[in-house]
DNA sequence: GTCTATAGATAGATAGAC
DNA sequence: GTCTATCTATCTATAGAC
């Protein structure tokens, strides 16, 4: 089929698909706007429907692009060669490293599962379960201690991500110009490290 | 004016406030649509707009005041009465209650800030101050770690939350059935005081 | 592939009867 | 105060020229 192959998108594909990116994060489904994508990548509002047809369909292609990008780093955790401390501080490092790159990503996508839970189905969810027993082998050779698995990854998670997502309520409560909270997210991991660490060592 | 004081909100008026609270937090001011509104209170779309004039006045309401609810227990923090961990496990107490009768309210306030930061201008944030000086308190005399403060509220803020903004995720990936995951969220405050102890106190 | 023009549908808001 | 009917604006999506 000549060169339209699938490693060969047009250039015009991948710039809707970034500025599509940005407006989504922005202004969430419902408030998104064709014309502003148009507008973000100079392009004609046309040609966003010649390439991907619909609305929906533009919006279903960013989300679950990003959704792996939030979840990829996760596959770290299951190396169990690696102490499991050292490998949560590996992941940490990841994370908050993604979560600088993409700083609206957990907004855009605990309000989207939030107002269309039925896109998880299409979602892969098989390491939950590999998850579990990684943890629960630490907790039964005694290096952590006993509590549900989901405590430890939503405190990881929780710890990590709401700098980010109270970014704009936090500044104005606490009065922070951009760059001093821009390096308190960069310093964030470090402390992310030390407060799983104390919060999960047996006594 | 007879009896239409402030204290004497009509009936009708409360139905649609309730029904506006319900549907903004499961679809976003965007996702909104004043006729869900109307049939959530078995209303007409007309009264909405007798009532509340527009739409977005209708939101203001709601959200000004669920960022009241979300904000009001942390004034307990400031009562240096109290030693300062209990303070801290009063306030996670108040706070996870607040979270289980409010479950969808911190995806609506996070959605709504970050898509309309300009919000935030009429919001008063006089707390912000005082707690940095509670914190820095603590921290001079030895009573926690050295660490800036607004990683101490977002450390709080973030143990508790999570398992509420990620409850779709989490139940989905974890495969936790409605009761157990119920179970979790009513145990959370207990880990989350056990932890902000562990990764505050000096070693 | 890219554009202009427009169809078609929907939602917020209002007019006016009761 | 509450209803029905309708106006008007807006947005997605498509038709059709180039």
């Amino acid at each position: 089929m000549d060169n339209n192959n699938k490693y060969e998108e047009t250039d015009t594909e991948q710039k809707i698909l970034k500025a599509a990116a940005i407006v989504f994060e922005r202004d969430g489904f419902a408030g998104a706007r064709m014309q502003a994508i148009a507008d973000e990548c100079g392009m004609n509002k046309a040609l966003l429907h010649y390439y991907f047809r619909s609305k929906e369909l533009l919006f279903r292609r960013i989300f679950f692009a990003k959704f792996q990008t939030f979840f990829k780093d996760m596959v770290s955790l299951a190396d169990t060669e690696i102490d499991f401390f050292l490998r949560i501080d590996m992941f940490i490092d990841n994370y908050m490293r993604m979560l600088l790159a993409n700083p609206d990503l957990p907004v855009m996508l605990f309000t989207t599962i939030h107002q269309n839970p039925e896109f998880l189905q299409q979602l892969d969810g098989s390491f939950g379960l590999k998850m579990r027993e990684i943890f629960q082998k630490e907790m039964d050779e005694g290096r952590i201690i006993k509590i549900n698995p989901l405590h430890i990854i939503t405190s990881i998670v929780g710890l990590s991500v709401m700098p980010f997502l109270a970014r704009p309520m936090a500044s104005h409560v606490f009065k922070i110009p951009a760059p001093e909270y821009q390096k308190l997210l960069e310093e964030r991991g470090a402390f992310v490290k030390h407060a799983m660490r104390a919060m999960l060592k047996p006594i």
